[in-house]
This record gives structure tokens, sequence and C-alpha cells, in this order.
DNA sequence: TTTTAACACGAAAACGTTTGCGTAAGACTG
DNA sequence: CAGTCTTACGCAAACGTTTTCGTGTTAAAA
């Protein structure tokens, strides 16, 4: 099996030292014109290119970033992935992969495999187990060893370091209100549990949108899903449990849920239920998923902007790793990214 | 900022030699248990890690697998990224990724970007430009510097690696069989042009599927969609396109898709026009996407079972990467992922 | 003719590891 | 007491770069 050349084999070839064949390349005046001829129309034949590998030692830099998301098929974090992509490239970096599985051991382990040298930095967004364990130790530490991490979308506030997120809560706000413009008298919401950061600040959007409005909020209107099952396997009961909310308060007009998936939910067991949409009942979910563009009807939803997220998170962290002077303070931004209501057939 | 511990450090502080330290840690017997001891406890406070750079460097091996997509915003992808992930973690491998967008610049970059040392070789599948030009060169060079190549999904002939594939062929030839067996009399076919490949293999299924059963096909019955646009955005052009399909051709009562979207937007054209699924006209897909299982009515697919494709490609790189004997004849294996048709409400 | 400067190149160190080999000190054998 | 064997460690090379510094040769200046 054929290895790639190194300098060592093209100054054996030429009978020159590596350093000079080093300098040649990189056209320095040291060098004359004979031999940086001679030396480049060599490397060039071999199609010689450095080892990135040893360069990394040499310069205690990978020029590379790493990622840490809980899961990838999963329309959000793909588009922020792409983000990523994009401006890392454009800078001069690659991006490396890790799915935590939002468990929190994979994710320690994951972080470990790669800060041991193999990138220069994090960007991640914390998986569910980690949210609830409240366990971030692997952050801290990782940071004491000056790696810096860009995190996004679902933070804690116990972690000083940078940060993207959505403005979930104004975000919610909007949508709800825009509910309660067209004519909703009873919103109901569909959330997650508490613990869930994102989940937390759109119930509050909810909540103070009611209040601006003067409309006292019901705790019966609220639905609180336990997101650690598997929603795509068990389909069936979160549609049971949407039921359940809809025959116990049959005033519903408008659906406010906090994902996607709740949302189209909703819609399907109110079509089910005989209530049309939007006529009888409206939707707003919150994503900005594919199934909201290509479901019937359409689904409005609050749009996060994914791929922009990624790719603020990612200029952060390029920033910081470039910056040669690091200023003794610590300074830690916190970009917000405004969310769109992005408006199809499932409102009015 | 502080930077990680290394050998040397741990050295200079315990006054031995770095060789000491490194054989301490690796439990060598030449040490004494005196000075493992002191070593290890050291190494623990500090949560010493070794370099993966230097390793690399020295092993001449980075443990790394390098993927290029055309996309990740796509559900199929992304699953099979996670595929490789899967398998890739539990056997020690990092995953690095780099986006080709459908470009072969973009891809040729890409590859050379990882080809210096970064990786220990390739899982890709080929960017829909590349396989219009048909320039293979970047896999060839790739190869013949030893780093071994697996392709999946979009493979070509002409390029001796190892390969995974669904098989194409025969799950469209299921798909319309079944569409025949549903009684359907005038089955139509919305695909792509024919240099991809999967298209390509898709719709031959389709005709042998129709001359296996006596059925004569037409070509106007057969909608060869130009998809070098971006149909998320010209979704109307789509749309238009099927619905002429669907009005010179009133006799269609089933329709085979070589994709989600154009199924899709076929059921939404068929229902505009009065269509009703799948009593009137039946559907079927091509994919394990997301919109599938929650459009309305859902969609029936022949399922590629993404995520497996990429576990054995993975399998079948690491198997390669850690061969110690190369045989002199390279072998090269092609597997072919067994399709499945899930069946759902678009059809009967 | 001697001194100096310009030129063109090579040696070596460094990045952080691992590992084969050499060796000093002490223990043991005869 | 001389010779041999263990034990426990250090030295140095290697992976592939880049870069600083040193040096020999030649041409120009004094």
């Amino acid at each position: 099996m054929k290895r790639k050349i190194t300098l060592k084999q093209i100054a054996r070839e030429l009978d020159v030292s590596i350093s000079t064949v080093s300098k040649a390349l990189r056209n320095s005046p040291e060098i004359s014109e004979d031999t940086k001829q001679k030396v480049q129309a060599f490397a060039k034949l071999y199609n010689y290119r450095p080892n990135n590998i040893a360069l990394s030692l040499k310069n205690r830099k990978t020029n590379t970033i790493g990622i840490i998301i809980p899961e990838i098929v999963h329309h959000f974090f793909s588009k922020v992935i792409r983000g990523v992509e994009l401006v890392a490239n454009k800078r001069g970096y690659n991006v490396i992969i890790g799915l935590s599985n939002e468990s929190f051991s994979k994710e320690v382990i994951n972080m470990e495999m790669l800060a041991n040298g193999s990138i220069d930095g994090f960007i991640l967004s914390i998986s569910k187990e980690t949210l609830q364990q409240q366990d971030y130790h692997h952050f801290i530490e990782t940071m004491s060893q000056g790696m810096p991490i860009v995190m996004f979308d679902r933070v804690v506030s116990d972690i000083k370091c940078d940060k993207v997120i959505v403005d979930d809560f104004k975000g919610a706000k909007n949508a709800v209100e825009k509910l309660i413009k067209n004519n909703c008298k009873s919103v109901a919401l569909i959330t997650t549990k508490d613990y869930v950061s994102v989940g937390k600040l759109r119930t509050q959007g909810y909540l103070e949108a009611l209040q601006d409005h003067k409309i006292t909020p019901q705790a019966e209107l609220i639905l609180k899903i336990d997101d650690t099952m598997d929603y795509e396997v068990h389909l069936d009961k979160l549609e049971a449990e949407i039921e359940q909310l809809f025959k116990s308060n049959q005033s519903i007009d408008g659906i406010f849920a906090v994902n996607e998936l709740y949302a189209l939910s909703a819609m399907k067991v109110a079509s089910k239920l005989g209530l049309r949409i939007p006529d009888d009942i409206q939707v707003i979910g919150f994503t900005d998923g594919v199934l909201s563009k290509h479901s019937t009807p359409s689904l409005t939803t609050v749009s996060q902007h994914a791929q922009h997220m990624g790719e603020r998170a990612a200029d952060l962290l390029i920033d910081k790793l470039e910056k040669e002077f690091e200023t003794e303070e610590e300074e830690f931004q916190t970009v917000v990214i405004a969310t769109e209501l992005v408006e199809r057939e499932s409102t009015k």
C-alpha cells in the first residue's frame, strides 16, 4: 500500500535537505530559483500535500472544531450542523461530530475523546439526561483546560461560556398573541416537562401572552408531555393524551405546541374529532422542520433559523480561537437569534 | 490560558524522565511499584490524557473516518451518519464530516482537506454534479495513496472500491408490483433524470414490473423531473408538472415516485384535483423519511434502512483499515441492503 | 590580497508520544 | 572477591512539519 509522499522522501530523491524542500515549497527567498523550480516541480508531480497531523502537532492547533449534539436525525440539529460547517470551512476549519444520543455518559465520553488534542474547541447542545442530572463537570473541566465551548439552543446559565440561543420566550409569546388576535378564546399549550430549558421558556411566553391580554391561564389547558419516551415510537400515546385534552376542554379553539410533532399530532387528532383547521381550531408549532411545510394543512410555525444559529456559533468559536491576546477577563457573549412566525394554513 | 498537561511536565515535576512516566502510566514491568504509584497518582490528579494528535503522528493512524455527503439536512443522509457514528464509536473511531453540497468542487476540496492525514479512510456518497461530470479522478487519486473508500447509495461502477447500496431495482419493482396487484391499471412513474444512478435503477424496476405483468410502458406516464433545481424552493413548479401529468392522463390510478417529495406532491395535487387516496389513486414513494410517516394520508414507501447502510459501511471500512496483511489482490465487496415495503394509508 | 557581505543551503530543535536499548547500582553466585 | 544477573531507570529515535541559526562558498569592496 502506497503512502503519501513526505518532505523527507522528496529531499532524499532530490539530494537536498528537508529544510531546503520545505523552504522551497513555501517560496522562501533563502532558496535559489533553480532549486525552487526543481523542488516544486517534483512536489507537484507527486502531488505533495503537507501532513495535517504533523502540522497540528507542531502548531498546537488542529483547525478542527467539535460538535456534540444529542441527535443528528433531527431537522433542527442537522441544519445547525450545516451552518457550522459552512462558516467553518470558509474559515479553514474542519468539523468533527459526536452524538450524545441524549445520554449523559455518551456526552462525557465523546467530549473526552475529542478534547485530547483532536479539536480546538466545542460547539454543543446539552443532552436531556445531562439537563436532568444537572451534572456539568465535564463542561467545566474542558474549559478549565483551555478549550473554549459555545453552547447553542439547550444551554444552562450555570456555565459561563459563549452561547447562541433562540428567543424562545418571545417567539412563544408572539405565537400565542397571534392566536389571540385571530380571535381564539381558549388557547391550549402542549409542552414538555420543565427541565428542558427551551420548553420552560416557551411555556413562560405562553403564560405572559395570556396575561397581557387579561386572560387567566387555566391549568387544564396545559398539557405537559413526558418527552423522555421516544415519541416517534409511542406516537399513539402522544395522540391519546392530546385527544384527552380536547375531549375534556371542548372550548379549545387554539393550540400552541412547543415542537413540530406535538403540533402535527394535535392537528391529526383535531381532524379525527371532526374539527376543521383553521376554522374551528388554529394551530401553531415551534421549529423549522420539514413536516410543517409539507403537512396538510401546512403548519404555521415559529421558525428558529437553525442554520443561522450554527453560523453564529461557529463564528463565535473561531473568533475566540483566533483572538491573539486573550483578555485576562474572559468575556462571554450570548447571542440571541430572533424567531420568525412563518404563517401557513393552520392559522387564519 | 491553561494547556493540557503533558508527559514532559509530569516528568519535570516528579524529577524522572519522560520515558519513565510513559512506562509507568502504561504499567510497564520495567518500572518499580513505588514510581508507578507516584506517577499514576500525579497523572490522575492532573487528569492526564495522552494527546491524540501526537499518537496519530506516531502511529500513522488517526482512528478517525471521514464522511463526505452531498447534504446533511436530509433524513436519509443523517440516518446514515448516525449508523456510521454508532459503529465507529463502538470500535474506537471518530467521525469527521464534510459536505459537498452536491457540488463537484466542494467535494474535491473537502476530500483533499481530509485526506492529508486527518483521517484513515472515507465513507461517501457522490454529489450530483460529480455524477453529471463523470469526473472521478479525486476518488482514484485518494485510493492510489492508500486511503480506502467505501461508497454508499450513489455509486459508480467505474470505481473499484467497497460499496453499500440499496437494491433500488428490486425495491422499485416490488412497489410497482404491489400497485398492480392492488388493481391499478395505469401506473405512472415520477422519477429523476437518468444520470442519478439510483433514479435510473428505480426506473428500470418500474419498467420490468410492468413488463412482467404484460403491461406496455407508456412514455407519457413517465415524468422525469430535472432535479438540479432546488425543489424545496420550486415546489410550485414541481406540482405544476405533476398536475400536467394527471390532466393529460386521466386514467392514472397508481403512482410510483422515486422519492418522498415527489410522492407527497403527487398526493397533494391529486387531492386538489378531487381524487381520493387510496380509493381513486394509490401512491408509493421511495425513502424512509419523516414526511411519509406523518403525512395525511400517510405514505406507503420503500424503506432503504439508511441507518443500517451506515453501519455496514462503517464496518466495511474499519475491517479494511484493521486488516493486518493486505492481500496483494485487493478484494472489494458490494453489500446490497434489502429494501422493505412499509405499507401505510396511501395504498389499499 | 585581505576583509566583508550576500547567498544558498543544512543542522537541529520543537510539538507529544512510545519503545528498543543501554547502563548504573545493587544483589547474587561460585 | 570477581563475575553475572536483576532491577529500575534514562537516552534517543521516530512520526512529518516549520523555523531559527549556523556555515561554507563566492563575489564585491577596500
